[in-house]
RNA sequence: GGGAGUAUAGCUCAGCUGGUUCAGAGCACCUGCCUUACAAGCAGGGGGUCACAAGUUCGAACCUUGUUACUCCCACCA
């Protein structure tokens, strides 16, 4: 059979992955095995793969890909997340390209138009996922908006409501004026930004010619100002006490209030209370009972109440207003500061504190379940360090806004009557008769009832989603959701740790009085290699889908996963896919080898094979139960880097090299057998990190007995008893075949060149044959004194002697020797120091006295033997 | 302003309860090889004051304190 010298993955990837769908095998069913379950973070559905992506979903699919090894019903579960207003711009703005108002929509309109752009456009990134060899279970695809999500929501939220736990309110909220809605402190993002400090005049009341002097980043808010405020400690503004004093330009008189709130160092210690427009001021106005003027539009421009700066953008106004200021001679100075602002995570435009009604959740009850069970364990952190971070907020958390001015979303359930009262029910009907039962008369139809405009906040959505998924909200003693809830193993990455986590914690001790997931575990954020964060604006992420044709579906998730431990961020560069592909290609490379084997009855197998065999099969043992470890503490990138260097290292490197027969010549049946077997295993091991070239390699090492089946589902190998102290016998063996091939390399000997070897000292005789072969060496025998004229090394304290027919330059033997004696005294010297320590021989524990007494034996061995050698020479 | 974390080879990181020849791995690099599986390869090799300083200890990359640098989170003083 004619195997390519390259492997390719683009013959193989799409070719195993259609048939593991049409096998079935990423399906799940509740069965009698041990679930194993995992949701996906559901990624937008308007958004398309990135690396953040590649690296979560690699890791989910390793984890479910091992599990469902180990003979569990793994059920990984993919959807998408509606993504409020993210989507809801994205459709708005296909409507204006279409030359589309929103403004001119009704809602239903409008829904229409944005569930055909979803159906459309929508869950790209779920088709780009199978690329990567996503083992989802996709007949469980679900959305955050589908039927049974949409009325879980629904269901919570009037639940909540009538617990008491959400509550309607007028709140400083963070207004969005480009998205038109609220969004909630965490969509928050403040940046520092160079500003300007205006210092204002206000004249004070009946003293004319004398004025306070107020410091304000934002004087176009002037015109809600309805106090200025000192602090009452404050020696360089007593005067103003009791005072009045006029809003520049605006002319309004408003009070001089006191409170330490105040900072007396900053600017003149006289602040500008707008209680509509911040929320400090906010605080200040409601401890004295001050007006509110809000002097802004949703939209961001002055309203009447900006007077004859009505109908200007805010910022444009700040220009005019500052003009102006000036040219009344109001302005003091102008002075350079650098502050946070707020932005909009979604819209990247200034925050706008903004007063408005909003319907929030009460956090306090329903968080403190959620602290106790990550502080106790029953859900583990990986890395721990982000338990911090969890606590900090939870215990300083303060009332979710969930409401958002936007019509793509869960529609609150919330109907108002015509005397102002609300009721919440999950529909229309079933709020009628509600209102007919708290309000009789008051409404005669349903029709009357008017539903409130908002929908809730996208994440009151996927708080939900390990229990929606299998529809435990709205059936909560189904089979589905009692087989495969909680789910096991969370993959997120850290700056959803409130929004999503903490939040899915809540829930799931709301609503199944358990935790949602045994694990989470927090990726790293991938950046480029200057450390930035990848990001669309800054065009810094590589196209995963490019990437995948580059290198192969395996080459980079092997990438990504080598260089990526729990909870580090992951300076990605694209080379290290080159490890990836490389890596696959060596493996078929190895596939090419032995397929090439031509195979004897006649043969009987060779000792040296068996114990070829017997040294492979204990490697892995060993190499396994650290496999095991790793993954047990969540490592996964050394997982895989003990998994690679077990194939490239031991099993190539070195046990193929032990039983390759000679060119031309056959292998025993007996010895194919058994490293057929090895190889499969190993592709098992591999099988969760690069699925698609090991499902290859499996299939074409026993192409009749694997026909039809997958490596999917076989057993995942394990660790069984190794005897260390044979692998370390064999360790010397090593030693000493790499000492001949270092000897040859500095020498100039050819590798064609059979040398005799003789050993004087410990040797693991057993494997004479084999080092014999791997060395290239006619023979190699042990011999009692050190020979003259040859070259040596020393393994350990034994000594190597190699008989060479070339002329041996003595002074550089010498040398050589030499310094490894001069480094060996310097050692030895050392021992010796602490074993003359009689705080140190009393003191340290007994095993640790006896290693160094070993050192001082062995240190002396060699040193004898160094000096006898360099003699011999002279 | 408050908190957390990190600092080990050119790069990315291991290093567990202080003690094994403990200073490691992978990549990169250097040298020599197209050896009939693989140059996406083989063989061999060089490379680190464990950020800095002091302390505890018989013994410190590891524990303590301080210093410096970087990262992240929270807060949002106009």
């Amino acid at each position: 059979m004619e195997i390519a010298s390259k492997y390719d993955p683009h013959a193989v990837e799409d070719r195993w992955y259609a048939f593991w769908i049409e096998k079935k095998l990423f399906h799940s069913e509740p069965d009698d095995r041990q679930p194993y379950t995992v949701v996906i973070p559901p990624p937008n559905v308007t958004g398309v793969l990135h690396m953040g992506h590649m690296l979560n979903n690699t890791i989910q699919d390793v984890l479910v890909r091992r599990a469902r090894m180990m003979g569990k019903n793994a059920c990984w579960v993919p959807g998408t997340d509606h993504a409020s207003i993210a989507t809801e711009a994205k459709v708005v703005k296909m409507l204006k390209d279409q030359g589309i108002d929103k403004r001119g929509l009704t809602r239903d309109e409008f829904m229409k138009y944005a569930w055909e752009w979803k159906e459309k456009y929508g869950g790209i990134i779920l088709q780009q996922l199978r690329k990567l060899g996503a083992s989802c279970d996709w007949d469980r695809t679900a959305f955050t908006m589908d039927d049974i999500r949409y009325e879980s929501v629904i269901r919570v939220f009037c639940d909540l409501y009538n617990k008491g736990l959400i509550y309607r309110g007028v709140r400083m909220v963070n207004w969005d004026p480009q998205a038109l809605t609220a969004v909630s402190d965490e969509e928050v993002i403040y940046k520092e930004s160079h500003g300007k400090l205006y210092y204002l005049r206000y004249m004070i009341e009946g003293e004319p010619g004398k004025y306070a002097v107020v410091a304000t980043t934002r004087p176009e808010t002037i015109m809600g100002d309805t106090a200025m405020c000192i602090n009452p400690n404050d020696p360089k503004n007593t005067h103003l006490r009791g005072k009045k004093v006029v809003v520049p330009i605006v002319g309004r008189v408003i009070p001089v209030i006191e409170d330490e709130y105040v900072d007396i160092e900053f600017g003149t210690g006289c602040l500008k209370v707008t209680p509509a427009h911040d929320i400090n001021d906010y605080n200040l106005g409601l401890t004295h009972h001050l007006e509110s003027i809000d002097i802004f539009n949703d939209n961001g421009t002055l309203n009447d109440n900006g007077g004859k700066y009505a109908g200007m953008d805010r910022f444009a106004c700040r220009k005019q207003i500052v003009q102006d200021l000036e040219e009344a001679g109001l302005l003091e100075k102008v002075e350079d500061y650098t502050n946070n602002v707020g932005y909009s995570e979604r819209t990247n435009v200034v925050i706008e504190p903004k007063l408005s009604a909003q319907w929030f959740v009460k956090m306090r009850d329903i968080s403190a379940k959620a602290l106790e069970v990550v502080e106790d364990n029953t859900i583990r952190f990986h890395p721990e360090k982000f338990k911090n971070t969890y606590r900090h907020w939870l215990e300083n958390i303060k009332d979710w806004c969930i409401s958002r001015q936007l019509w793509w979303g869960q529609r609150i359930p919330a109907y108002y009557l015509p005397n102002k009262e609300v009721v919440v029910a999950p529909s229309r009907e079933e709020a009628y008769r509600l209102a007919c039962e708290k309000y009789p008369g008051v409404v005669k139809s349903a029709d009357e009832l008017v539903q409130d405009e908002d929908v809730l906040d996208t994440w009151f959505s996927s708080w939900l989603w390990p229990i929606s998924l299998f529809d435990g909200i709205r059936n909560p003693d189904n089979k589905e959701i009692k087989y495969y809830y909680p789910t096991e193993d969370l993959i997120t990455a850290p700056d959803i740790i409130f929004f999503w986590v903490a939040r899915m914690i809540m829930a799931g001790e709301e609503y199944r009085k358990e935790v949602p997931f045994k694990n989470v575990y927090f990726t790293g954020i991938v950046r480029d290699k200057l450390g930035r964060k990848m990001s669309k604006q800054l065009g810094n992420s590589p196209d995963p889908l490019v990437l995948i044709d580059k290198y192969g579906a395996d080459g980079v998730r092997m990438g990504m996963l080598l260089t990526a431990p729990a909870g580090n961020d992951l300076p990605f560069d694209e080379s290290i896919c080159e490890q990836g592909r490389n890596f696959a290609n060596k493996i078929w490379n190895a596939l090419r080898l032995v397929k090439g084997w031509a195979v004897s009855d006649e043969l009987q197998q060779s000792h040296e094979n068996e114990l070829s065999i017997q040294w492979m099969e204990q490697r892995m043992a060993c190499v396994l139960e650290e496999v095991e470890r790793d993954f047990e503490s969540y490592r996964l990138s050394e997982a895989l880097m003990a998994s690679y260097k077990l194939v490239w290292d031991d099993f190539c490197s070195w046990y193929l090299e032990m039983v390759k027969p000679a060119y031309g010549t056959p292998i025993d049946r007996e010895t194919m057998a058994c490293t057929l077997d090895i190889f499969e295993k190993l592709m098992c091991i591999l099988h969760p990190f690069m699925p698609f070239v090991t499902e290859e390699i499996w299939h074409t090492l026993r192409p009749v007995c694997r026909a039809g089946q997958s490596i999917m589902t076989q057993p995942m190998p394990t660790s069984v008893f190794f005897d260390q102290r044979f692998l370390d016998e064999f360790t010397m063996a090593q030693e000493m075949v790499a000492g001949v091939r270092a000897l040859r390399n500095t020498k100039g000997l050819s590798p064609k060149e059979a040398l005799d070897l003789y050993v004087k000292g410990n040797a693991p005789l057993q494997f004479n044959g084999i080092i014999t072969k791997l060395a290239n060496l006619s023979k190699i025998e042990t011999t009692k004194d050190k020979m003259d004229g040859a070259l040596s090394f020393m393994v350990g304290t034994t000594e190597c002697f190699v008989p060479v027919n070339i002329n041996i330059n003595k002074e550089d033997e010498i040398k050589k020797l030499e310094e490894e004696l001069k480094y060996t005294e310097g050692f030895l010297a050392s021992v010796m120091k602490k074993l003359g320590n009689e705080k140190f021989v009393n003191g340290a524990p007994e095993k640790v006295v006896a290693v160094e007494r070993k050192k001082q034996a062995d240190a002396e061995q060699k040193i004898a033997a160094l000096k006898a050698q360099i003699e011999a020479l002279r």
